[in-house]
DNA sequence: TTGAAAGCGCTAACAT
DNA sequence: ATGTTAGCGCTTTCAA
């Protein structure tokens, strides 16, 4: 069985005590020169390691941070994942990634085994099914440290990171009505998510400046965030069964546009003679497609790496943090 | 700041000593049902849970287990990811995943990082670079539970799961072949891989069947896996720089196969009229390209599931276990 | 049926 | 400069 040395292995084969073998190995200043020198060149020896779980006890902190988002498979989230990483082992903590498949249910489950497995702190994109925060709020008032990115909520007061999803909408709606499209729909995920809102606002505004006007029939909600291919399939042919066809769609989100993608394509519906397209993606695979998908890219990587050097900041204050800053960072629009 | 409450709160709190409160909790047969029901009211009131740092500590696990992956990107190990935290969670483990972006020092430091971290045991899967397996034999005599899948080594006598790679290559060449291609390309990963092996083991059966003789120049090498772009694209740009150029070309893996989509579609390379291409993926993105790409696909959701069942059982075996498996899976040949 | 005490590996206050 | 001791939260042996 795997029985990692200890400090009293080396305090035993050496005849120091625990305490001396655990200063001269953290280089404190009490211990004598040579004593330090045949401490540590016994550990290296014998490849001692402390065990984090013991610092971790003692410490009462883990030096890991907790992470949930809805799929790994979403560029966006492996991209805003990196970004995470890059920071977090840079500054030695671990990353504990959990995903919600956007699933309300899992997302309790995941954040209640991460609260108790101790992390120091959370960095959270709500699943599409998530309405209610309360299992979160709990937490958050007893002083877990979270940060919020992507798709936050305004009922928790702490530091979020978002992209301007408004702007993105805005950009991308405007983008399809210079091309002349008239008739443009909404393909989104849940009514509740924070991103679903800010980019139907965009969509709105973007339609209002053009004098089109807005049409309730043109938005469809996949409450699910297109986890089910049926929930997708089934909002496109309610698009495509309207008296006024769309001729254009905006999609709001990177798993949405692939399974939009592969609707039209069982549907037969061509791109983009029976219907353009363009919506939030990260994937670079959209660019394969020809033609190729103009699409609005978020700086996801970017996004993760703010998110946690906001989090890591409230983990190691010394005093409670009150002051919280939403950050916005800017999209692209990648026309093709 | 967060502080949750321990046994030894609920101890003061209710009267007893910390010993009659932890076997309350725990649902021992000594203490009686009145004290228990006491007890355990109160704890739910209170909202306690244990503290797993403490109890790892004692004793001498912590209930999780890590996986090293290339990239959680990659949709071959996103589904293997799935598959794995689908059983490590029911058995009540938790997943740690780090990506070793197919570099061999990222790895020998992820896997430090987790060796360190107690898990319990490790999920492997090397990245593109790794030659040298000594990190991983240190800690495998050690006595560290480990079962690889996808990219494994025989260097290390241990449970493997992996998918029939040289069938699966079979398959996709013969393919080609049967579709009236001659000259067939293959671009792989790194030499020293053994999914690489297995990969051109099988294309090269398939050519010797059909008596097509075998052309070194026509096999192309990406060390790194397809982590650069230039490095996918010079091996492309040199296959259709030879003389006699492919007609096709056989891709062994899902970053790869991407990867070379994306060379041609710079290098202005016109798919099916230039070249075909055929190669393993399970990246259901491919599915919307037009035309769609035939693929073969890996079970990577069940491969994670058996490699998670195999390790669980070394964990938690009483004694050391010498009787080791290879599980070989089959792949499907999806015609498109 | 319950409690006292030891110990998991580590750190740090308090001796010496 | 080094050692002794207590304690982080929990489980478990031993004692009552």
């Amino acid at each position: 069985m795997f029985v990692p040395s200890t400090l009293k292995d080396i305090a035993s084969a050496l005849g120091y005590s625990t305490s001396t073998i655990s200063r001269a190995l953290r280089d404190t200043y009490e211990i004598s020169p040579e004593t330090k020198k045949i401490i540590r060149e016994y550990a290296q020896k014998i490849n001692y390691r402390p065990n984090p779980i013991a610092q971790s006890l003692k410490e009462r902190r883990s030096k890991s941070i907790g992470v949930i988002v809805a799929e790994v498979a979403n560029h966006y989230f492996s991209q805003a994942i990196n970004g995470i990483e890059s920071i977090a082992y840079d500054r030695g903590y671990h990353v504990i990634i959990t995903q919600t498949h956007e699933s309300y249910e899992r997302e309790k489950i995941n954040i209640q085994h991460l609260a108790s497995r101790s992390v120091d702190g959370l960095l959270i994109s709500l699943s599409a099914e998530t309405s209610d925060t309360s299992h979160l709020q709990d937490l958050h008032q007893k002083g877990l440290p979270m940060v919020f990115f992507d798709r936050v909520t305004e009922d928790i007061i702490t530091h979020k990171v978002i992209a301007d999803n408004e702007k993105g909408a805005f950009e991308a709606t405007a983008h399809l009505i210079q091309k002349g499209y008239k008739r443009i729909a909404h393909l989104t995920s849940s009514a509740h998510l924070s991103i679903s809102i800010e980019r139907l606002d965009g969509y709105k505004k973007a339609l209002a400046k053009h004098h089109i006007p807005f049409e309730e029939a043109y938005v469809k909600y996949c409450p699910h965030g297109g986890m089910f291919y049926q929930e997708t399939e089934n909002a496109i042919k309610e698009l495509m069964n309207l008296r006024e066809k769309p001729d254009a769609i905006f999609v709001a989100g990177d798993r949405l546009s692939i399974d939009c993608l592969m609707v039209f394509k069982n549907l037969n519906i061509k791109i983009p003679e029976d219907i353009a397209i363009t919506g939030f993606s990260n994937s670079d695979v959209l660019d394969l497609m020809n033609p190729s998908l103009t699409s609005i890219r978020q700086p996801a990587f970017e996004m993760g790496q703010i998110a946690t050097q906001m989090l890591l900041k409230v983990i190691e204050s010394k005093y409670p943090v009150y002051d919280f800053e939403k950050k916005i960072l800017d999209t692209s629009l990648f026309v093709r």
